[in-house]
DNA sequence: TTCCATTAGCGAACATTGTTCGATAGCAAC
DNA sequence: GTTGCTATCGAACAATGTTCGCTAATGGAA
């Protein structure tokens, strides 16, 4: 009388792993978790991905790609970003610039934030995208619609090719940073409490060795997790944008 | 007639992990092979580390105290980076750049691209700056400096912050991406084989599809490991250079 | 010199984890 | 009915971080 044996799939892995990938942190993700929740024995998941390594891999190119399905939709209804970014609304191109390029570069934005929504939905996936190489499909995708929007840039082909990788290789490597304050963020119990004991650290330190941190400190309260990436993403963009002029 | 038994020191500790970690790679080094390189018993390092994540974290910190020292050494002898880095000239300020502001951007450069030197030369130093925060020492000092470098630029104190931190986080996050590539170039027997292969293997999707990927393929003679990184830098510091003007 | 608390070192065992192996059940085709 | 392929899983393996408890050295106080 035993009862008919789980059957799998790999979506089904996928949205487990997902799941069980927010809730406990890709470090505390075991094989063994992931196979009691879908009600099956360990080794049955090497049957769809040869380890844990190529399950991560497999389920942050799953993500990437919703990532290019957000932003595509979001193209064709002519939104500059995701919504949650609404108030970082994109910097007003130079009257130098040739509307190709400024094009182009609202494209890059719309493209690494919608990255970054999912970074921000997922906390485990940049440092992920770090490890995997531009190897999976949606990776290569990726990397070929942010060159895309660069090929009207009046970019020589050698800089085309830096700007593309320095961009992506920003989405992946500033993503990773920024998810990982979160999560030490989100480990604390008290997550506000944690802050202002953080800044009351810093405070703690000699004003004479530190003078900048010091000055620094009240000035927290205006950034949230997002400012940083942001910021720095439209910093490399305006540098971009500059490097059209000459 | 024991043989006396063997006596450790931190500084010996860290010698040791910084060349096991070199050889070996942050996943691979274990504390069983760091204790039998020092002649000694896995629980001994238990008593100068809590475990091997506070190890990783006093070992990063220390390579980061001899980026910090490097910079002063350069900056007292005038020189703009270290000298891997002659190909890379820093880009000319532009007019409407006041010296304080050029100045600061600089020695900003500077710092950062000594940190990237030890980034190169320890392949696991970025990826472990990123889980640690900005807790240890050295960090602070780094952030300070960074700090203290825009103190002069005329921006205000909110955006001096997000500079500031837009900057560090720039420095582990971009440089965890290039170090891991440079991992797996070498994780490969032939790495100029690895190479081509790779570049073969993107010429053989669709050039209909990947037209980007395709026009860009020959371009990769050009560019080196640290090209990505040092012109990301450029772009970011440009960036901020922008902002000054208006 | 003797004693003893502190520092330092270490072998052995433990718990957890990714991975492999071999067996086996469902199932479709011949 | 036999065969072969797909899919599943229990059990065992090997590696690793960590803990426990015991022991050796050290050096100051009595």
């Amino acid at each position: 009388m035993a009862r008919t044996r789980t059957s799998l799939s790999l979506e089904q892995i996928i949205e487990a792993a997902i799941t069980t990938l927010d809730t406990v942190g890709a470090e505390k993700m075991t094989l063994r978790g992931l196979a009691a929740q879908l009600d099956s024995g360990v080794a049955s998941l090497y049957w769809y991905a040869s380890g844990k390594d190529q399950l991560m891999a497999i389920v942050s190119d799953e993500l990437l790609g919703r990532a290019l399905d957000e932003a595509e939709a979001l193209e064709r209804a002519d939104q500059p970003h995701p919504k949650q970014f609404e108030n970082y609304p994109p910097p007003e191109p130079d009257g130098r610039t040739s509307t190709g390029t400024a094009e182009g570069l609202l494209q890059i934005r719309r493209l690494v934030l919608c990255l970054f929504a999912q970074m921000l939905e997922h906390r485990w996936l940049a440092s992920q995208l770090i490890k995997a190489g531009p190897d999976e499909q949606n990776s290569l995708s990726y990397w070929e619609l942010v060159g895309q929007a660069l090929q009207n840039s009046g970019l020589d082909l050698t800089r085309q090719l830096q700007a593309s990788m320095v961009v992506s290789t920003y989405a992946s490597g500033m993503g990773a940073e920024v998810s990982q304050r979160a999560i030490e963020r989100e480990a604390a119990e008290d997550a506000e409490a944690q802050h202002t004991a953080q800044i009351d650290h810093w405070a703690s330190f000699s004003e004479e060795d530190f003078p900048f941190v010091h000055s620094v400190l009240g000035e927290f309260e205006n950034l949230d997790e997002a400012s940083d990436f942001v910021m720095g993403l439209d910093l490399v963009l305006s540098g971009l944008e500059r490097l059209t002029w000459d």
